[in-house]
DNA sequence: TTACTTGCAAAGTATTTGCATCGAC
DNA sequence: GTCGATGCAAATACTTTGCAAGTAA
């Protein structure tokens, strides 16, 4: 099976946007963010690598993905770009905890169905779709039971 | 039944901020922005008016109705802040045309219960919720079409 | 009277762009 | 060799903040 990054590269490629190792690079850092990234963080992770990517280089990158499709920005509302890996079978939907930050990701195969059909009941023609859900996740929840209940 | 402005003005005056002309204006366009808004287009209408309001104000203000739960930051990842009218009952999720910009609002029970009964199975306390469905509406959809047929 | 508000201009933050140079193909 | 990429610094877009003066309650 191809792996992410060879995808990735071949679709640069295709589009007529030569491949240098700064490319690589932001490449291989989103694959280890584990499919969710901003680019901020992204950022800072490249720069302590040996080759040195400008933040021009990062956003313009980053801007080639997404109009390839191949990431996907995130609406959560926050100042700063939120991306993640675009990945159009099995698609997943957010869980955002307020408290930690941390987001869960779920997938729920009627609840995709769902959306699709409310689309096509508007007689819009879906290319993608978002959805968050906010709140405070269960470990946050459950320590702030804790801290509660200590007074 | 309460007008939606002086409900506004009200959730102020609880929360010991004094109404000024300022704010009364804020408020009188967001409730002629016919529940959506952007800051920037809001800005612009309000500079007409007889009161001037700064921009400095016109945030400050927007982030008070915010932070009330008045209105509702939307996430749709655009670079500019886009809001609408909080209406917790009867919520009601987006359908945004990457064409015209028009943006649809549908409600829907069964897909909020749905929304409900997923956060629960996470024991997630959720606090709000987007959905936003991007694509090409059926007036784009047709009119892209025909300009395809007289080609 | 008191505490909060206002406008302005300056400061931030996130992102984009012009330009001279460099490098992939 | 050509066309696109790179880095830098400047520019832009959106939003926040410090401060002196004004105003609602």
């Amino acid at each position: 099976m191809e792996s992410t990054k060879s995808r990735f590269l071949r679709a640069l490629r295709e589009r007529g946007h030569p491949i240098t190792p700064q490319r690589e690079l932001v490449i291989e850092q989103i694959m280890a963010s584990d499919s969710h990234f901003d680019i901020e963080e992204l950022f800072h992770e490249i720069r302590r690598k040996r080759i040195p990517v400008s933040r021009a280089t990062a956003y313009r990158t980053i801007a080639h993905l997404e109009k390839a499709g191949l990431i996907r920005r995130l609406g959560f509302g926050e100042a700063h770009g939120h991306y993640e890996i675009a990945a159009d079978e099995n698609h997943h939907e957010h869980l955002v905890c307020k408290t930690c930050r941390k987001i869960i990701e779920f997938s729920h195969p009627a609840f995709e169905k769902q959306i699709q059909s409310i689309a096509e009941s508007y007689k819009f023609r879906m290319h993608n779709h978002s959805v968050g859900i906010f709140g405070v996740c269960r470990d946050c929840t459950s320590r702030r039971k804790r801290r509660s209940n200590r007074k």
